[in-house]
DNA sequence: CAGCAGGCAGAACATCCGTACTGAACCCTG
DNA sequence: CAGGGTTCAGTACGGATGTTCTGCCTGCTG
């Protein structure tokens, strides 16, 4: 997929607010005016190129013939998110601080306003019970924000790297050391040092399909 | 609210499944032909009525400007879900099954597709931590459908009567008696006699909002 | 029956709006 | 520097589209 131009990312998403805004496209010339562009064929050669990306959906000779094709754009009551990986204890989990979106294991449909604002997120979803701790059965579906600093409080997805063990817990800054709390009062804390403990990101919701 | 006629009905639907299929809305003309009314100026006379009535917004001399108002259309990509009781253990269920529906708690925003095309269903929101055995958290969301009957294997909002505990596991006919076995592998099952059990629904989706 | 309002048909009008055409500015590449 | 591709500005054409006007039919009411 060919990276758009500035021009081109106005331009779609000057496209997106006013869907929301309204409730109905735009037409040539809103975007036009809502673009500061001088000339309605500016902005029919680049819904073009949009078009040709696969951004937009145009139907020929009728007006406001436009449609949002991209899974997550802001306003949209549901967002795609990708479900990058497994996770389980002893399994190390593979590099998702890059770019390797490309081969998601399946996509997940999420209401927005599930994401608290958030629009980088991914998903991982649990193989086995060696979550039951953090109150995470098997084939539950945890998402993610991706972060490498998180608050006090945060519940994060964290990689011990001497027990070689992933795990879900709430983050603790206690003097030198870091505290992490399981999400079953019952359980006992566990007590790591900082340089044991590799960040992953925040968790954002836990989803469990029953049905 | 005035009730809408016959023509009036089949105009709003064929708006909703055009702007559905279409990803825009449809002209006069448009709805003329998919409705099939004769003359353009009927369908004016119409969509005004809609819109005194608060059905549509029109944008007057702009093509395609209609808006759906109501909320809840089927196709439409989210669902609201009332939030009709808390749960928790020692404290009774309020009578759910009627149509006690005006009064919710909280309204939830739910993806259509994760509701497994179940229309009636409601949420409960967990209240304290006695439901930790089944890997349900304090302020957890169920996400139930109405049901008295259910198959082996459900997970199920149940009441037992003589506990005087709600309760969320999964069902098992055994015999005269049933098995209710708790998410958590670890914990052991229980048995309860039919008549000690009141099964209010089935669950369908745990949601948990961490962030 | 006269009067009136709701609902409708048909046609005409003015504008909205997608598209095509021409030419210019700019940036590469050989 | 020549040549070609990309991006853009300005203008014009013609179909698409919202709106209006006139008139008809029906059912209701006093």
């Amino acid at each position: 997929m060919k990276k758009l131009s500035a021009r081109q990312e106005r331009i779609l998403q000057f496209i997106t607010d006013f869907i929301e805004e309204q409730g109905y496209p735009p037409t040539v010339r809103d975007i036009q005016h809502g673009c500061d562009i001088s000339s309605t064929s500016v902005v029919d050669y680049n819904l073009n190129i949009l078009q040709r990306e696969e951004f937009i959906r145009r139907s020929p000779e009728i007006s406001r013939g436009l449609e949002i094709l991209k899974g997550h754009r802001p306003g949209a009551r549901t967002t795609y998110v990708p479900v990058l990986a497994y996770i389980a204890a002893g399994q190390p989990l593979p590099d998702l601080s890059a770019e390797h979106r490309d081969a998601p294991l399946e996509i997940l449909e999420v209401a927005t306003n599930r994401l608290n604002g958030e629009s980088d997120v991914y998903a991982l979803r649990v193989r086995g019970t060696s979550m039951i701790d953090a109150l995470i059965a098997d084939g539950d579906i945890v998402i993610v924000k991706p972060a490498d600093t998180v608050k006090d409080g945060d519940t994060v997805v964290a990689w011990l790297k001497r027990e070689n063990e992933a795990t879900l817990k709430r983050f603790y800054h206690e003097g030198d050391r870091i505290r992490l709390q399981p999400a079953n009062t019952r359980m006992e804390p566990i007590y790591v040092s900082p340089d044991n403990l590799d960040i992953q990101g925040k968790v954002i919701t836990v989803l469990r399909d029953l049905a």
